[in-house]
DNA sequence: GCAGGGTATTGCAACGTTGCATTCATCGAT
DNA sequence: ATCGATGAATGCAACGTTGCAATACCCTGC
C-alpha cells in the first residue's frame, strides 16, 4: 500500500540527498550520476511519488489545462468532437476541461473573458449564440480558438469547414437525383449565429444555380438542431402543403427527426423524399435508411484547433493575425438521397 | 482593455491597503470596513482581478477537478452521461476533466492509482476491461466512484443500475410479445468487465422462467459495442441459419446496428424480428422504427455519483464503508418491439 | 602543478494564495 | 481611569515545485 501524500522532499530524506536532486532525477533535464539516479528512483518507487500539479502550475505560470467549450456534450457532433479533442490533447500532454454552455450567451461570455480564474492555458470554444462583434470585442487572458464561427476582423483564431461551399454541394446533390421542391430545415433567426446563415446562402445560390427560385415556405425555422425539432419541422411541411421532395437538414439531427417522421407519415425515403442532413455522425451511416451527410474532417479540426492553441501559448507573438483555417469536408452519399 | 495578468500585490497597491485585506473582500470572510471595501472592490474591478487557481489549490490542497474516465466520449451512452456529470458538477462548483480510456486496461490502472499526478480531487470512472479484484486491488490517493461495474468487497462507491433484473425484464417483455427464438447480442468473454455477464444472466433466468433453454448458438459475442458489432452480429445470426425472431442487445448502438443490417436484409422489424436495446440513448427514440430500450436514469446516476464523492471528499470519515448504490431503469417500450 | 572545462550536487528564492497570530484603535462596562 | 471585548487591518509563514547561480569535485592538457 503505497502513501496517500508524499513529496520531493520525503523522497529526497529517504534517499539522502538533496531536494533538487529528486527534482532533476523527475524532470531528468538535468544530468545525474547513475548511481545516485537509481537510489532516488529507488526512493520514489518505495513512497509512490506523484508531482504536486498545483505547485508545479504555480511555479510554471501554466495549469497544462485547456478548456473546451460547447454547447452540449450529449449531441453526437460534440460528442464525437469532444472524443478526438480530448485525444489530440492528451497526445500534447494537456489536459481538457469541458464546459457545456448549453447556447447561453452568458456563459459564452464569461468563458471568453476568463472570469472564474485562470484554469486554463487556452479555449476551443464552439460559440453559438454570441454574434461575430461580441466574440472579437471581448480582451482575452489566454489564447482562444473558434469553432465554426466566421468572423471577419477577430482576435481568434477560427477552424471550420466552408459552411457556403458545403451547402451549395449537398443541394446540388439534390438537384441532380432529379429533386426540384428542396425544403432547408435549419434557420436560426433567433440567434446571432452566423452558421445556419451560411449553410442558407450556399442553398439558395445551388438552387439558383440550377434556375430554381428559392421558396420561402421551404425554408423552416427551428429551436434547436436536435432530432425532436427536425420532427417538428418535418411535420410543419407535411400539413402546410409545400409537398417537398427533398430536405436539405443544417445538422444530421435535424435529418434524422425529419426521417423518422416521414417514415411516420408513409412516406418512402429515397423514394418519395430524399434527405441529406449536415455533421457526418455516426448514426448517420447507421440509419434506415443510411443518411446522406456533409461530414466535416472532425480529426482535422481537432488536430487544427490544437495547433492553433499550440502555436499561441508557445510561441506568444502578440503580431501573428488570426488565423482562418479552412478545413475539408466530403459530401457522403448514402441511400437516403439517391435518386427517385 | 483589462490587465492580461494581476495579482491581489497589484490590486492591494492600487487600493492602499494590505494584500491580506484585498484576500478578505475577495474572500467574503472577515470582516472589512465598508469604506475600505468598497475602494478594493473598485480597485479589483479595475485591474480585472482574477484568481490565480493553481495558488489556491497549493495553499488549500484541493484542486476543484474531479475526473470523469470512460470508454469513449464519441457513444452516445457516455455522451450523455457526460454531459449530465459535467452538470451536476458545476452545480457544485466542480469542473470536470475527462479522459477516455478507450477500454485499455493500462489506462485505467493508471488512472486509478492517479500516476500522472495529483490533478482531481476525485474520480468516476466506468470501467471497462479491468477485472472486479483489479479495481479493488489498488491503493487509492482519491475518493473513487465506479459506474457500472459489481465489486463485491470494493474499496470503492459504485452507481449503476440493477443489471440482471434490467435483462430480465427485457427479455421477459419479449417472451410477452410471443417470441421463443430471442438472440442476445453483446456478449465481451474476453473483458473481465462484469456488465455483459450479469445481463446474460438476466437473460437466461428469464427464458427458463418461461421454459425455454437457452441456446448457445443465439448468445453472440462482440467486440465493441459500437453500431458496426450489432450488424455483424446481426449479419452472422441470419447466416448462421438460427433464424431468430427477437434480438436482446446488450447496449443501444448493437441494436441500431443490429436494425439496420435486419432491414438490409429485408426483415420487417418488429413483424419479422423485434429488437430490444439496453442504454435508453437518445437515438433510440428517433430509430425507424423506434427502438424498444432499458433505459437507466442518467440523471440520477450522475447526481448519486457526485454525491458519493462531495461525501468522501469533504468528510472523510475513513471508516465508512462503500456504497452500492443501484439506480432504477425503466423499459421504455417502443414500435422495434411490439407483438408481430 | 595549475589553469580550464566539464560533471554532479546543492541552496536560495520565488510563483500567488490563505491560515494563524498579531497589532492597533475604538468603545462600553466596571 | 482602566480593563476587556470587539472590529479592522496587517505581517509572517507555508503549500511543493523549479529556475538560477553557486559550489565542490574530478579530469585533461600544457
Amino acid at each position: 500500500m503505497t502513501t496517500v501524500s508524499s513529496r520531493l522532499k520525503d523522497v529526497a530524506a529517504l534517499a539522502g540527498v538533496s531536494i533538487r536532486t529528486v527534482s532533476n532525477v523527475v524532470s531528468g533535464s538535468a544530468s545525474v550520476a547513475e548511481e545516485t539516479r537509481a537510489r532516488v528512483q529507488r526512493a520514489l518507487d518505495e513512497l509512490g511519488y506523484r508531482p504536486n500539479l498545483a505547485a508545479r502550475n504555480l511555479r510554471a505560470g501554466r495549469t497544462g489545462l485547456i478548456g473546451l467549450a460547447i454547447p452540449e456534450l450529449h449531441s453526437p457532433y460534440f460528442g464525437e468532437l469532444a472524443g478526438l479533442i480530448v485525444e489530440a490533447a492528451r497526445q500534447r500532454s494537456w489536459t481538457v476541461v469541458i464546459d457545456q454552455t448549453f447556447g447561453d450567451p452568458d456563459a459564452e461570455r464569461r468563458l471568453l473573458d476568463g472570469t472564474g480564474g485562470r484554469l486554463v492555458d487556452g479555449l476551443i470554444i464552439s460559440p453559438w449564440s454570441l454574434s461575430p462583434e461580441e466574440l472579437t470585442a471581448q480582451a482575452r487572458s489566454v489564447p482562444v480558438v473558434l469553432l465554426g464561427e466566421r468572423h471577419p476582423h477577430g482576435l481568434a483564431d477560427r477552424v471550420a469547414v466552408d459552411n457556403v461551399l458545403a451547402a451549395d454541394e449537398a443541394t446540388t446533390h439534390l438537384i441532380g437525383t432529379g429533386r426540384r421542391r428542396i425544403a432547408a430545415v435549419g434557420l436560426q433567426p433567433h440567434l446571432r449565429n452566423g452558421t445556419a446563415h451560411q449553410r442558407l446562402e450556399g442553398y439558395r445560390t445551388a438552387l439558383r444555380r440550377a434556375g430554381i427560385e428559392p421558396d420561402p415556405r421551404l425554408e423552416r425555422t427551428v429551436t434547436t438542431l436536435h432530432r425532436s425539432d427536425g420532427a417538428e419541422a418535418m411535420t410543419a411541411l407535411l400539413e402546410d402543403g409545400v409537398r417537398p421532395d427533398a430536405v436539405f437538414a443544417f445538422s444530421d439531427e435535424l435529418a434524422l427527426g425529419a426521417l423518422h417522421t416521414a417514415h411516420r407519415h408513409g412516406l418512402r425515403v429515397p423514394r418519395d423524399l430524399a434527405v441529406v442532413g449536415f455533421d457526418g455522425i455516426e448514426d448517420a451511416l447507421y440509419a434506415n435508411p443510411a443518411l446522406t451527410t456533409v461530414a466535416p474532417d472532425k480529426r482535422q479540426i481537432a488536430e487544427r484547433a490544437l495547433q492553433c492553441l499550440a502555436d499561441r501559448i508557445y510561441s506568444p507573438a502578440a503580431g501573428v493575425p488570426p488565423l482562418d483555417i479552412v478545413v475539408p469536408h466530403r459530401l457522403e452519399i448514402r441511400a437516403s438521397s439517391h435518386a427517385s
